[in-house]
DNA sequence: TTTATTTCTGCAACATTGTTGCATAAAAGA
DNA sequence: TCTTTTATGCAACAATGTTGCAGAAATAAA
């Protein structure tokens, strides 16, 4: 399915600026820091590219992957829909070339914490990547 | 251990802002936004605020518990040494009352990623506390 | 294809977090 | 008390993120 179609499937106008951003954050596993994303997307005013950020989050073909040092990180979605993000994965940084990953577990991850409700749990994991330990 | 204490056991020296930090995180088990912090410790100085916290967490005395919205949250160290981070717990935060605490594990929680080394390992689960859902 | 409506974009201005350099003030040890 | 080391406050700055509003672009309908 591409881009466009991607976009008209949950509710949103076919734009420059929304095509370039699914194009930039690529296939998918990988989150890109919004530095990233401003500089790739130069040619677009800032604001836009905020608004057009928080917009494809709530329509759900993205979402905050993690966020570190005052800068969030953007990745795509894989089965969320408009209004239950279900994120089955955690966050992975490289320590080394700083690549952060949207991985998922094999196994489901459990714990109890008493007397509290989660509604929402994430993990951001970090260490070094199998391309750079090799 | 008085605060007094516990700055120079750290190879800090003991002034009115350290002293100041260390009262408003309170009793360690529970991490402050900046911003509150900030509006605490509104006679001193914003850089000194911020260069203090990085002393402090340099010395292993605090620890930056989650960063949320461009916004990070603090809280003292249970068991942490001035170059070892231990920090077997999660951060908790309740999306009614907004607390952050740092909540201990009873269960290791364990779980594997093939083909990368992970270092450390952030969670931060959200939900009820105990207060607001009774 | 042209028009009308809805939505998006870009600009300006702003608030907040966080950083750096430097002179002065305060803390610790002699 | 004096000296040295370190911390503080000020000014200036950079970056992220937000809001209001007019003009431009995308969609749907004629």
């Amino acid at each position: 399915m591409d881009a466009a179609t991607t976009l008209k499937n949950h509710d949103l106008r076919v734009t420059k600026i929304r095509l370039a951003i699914l194009e930039a954050l690529g296939d998918g596993h990988q989150a890109k820091p919004y530095g990233e994303l401003q500089a790739a997307l130069g040619e677009f005013d800032r604001t836009t590219l905020y608004r057009t950020l928080l917009a494809l989050i709530d329509k759900g073909l993205i979402h905050k992957a993690l966020e570190e040092n005052g800068e969030s990180y953007y990745a795509l979605c894989g089965g969320c829909t408009t209004h239950a993000h279900t994120h089955d994965h955690i966050h992975f940084k490289c320590n080394d070339c700083g690549t952060v990953e949207c991985l998922h577990l094999s196994n489901e991850i459990g714990f109890s914490l008493p007397g509290v409700a989660i509604d929402s749990l994430e993990i951001t994991a970090k260490g070094t990547c199998s391309a750079c330990s090799a």
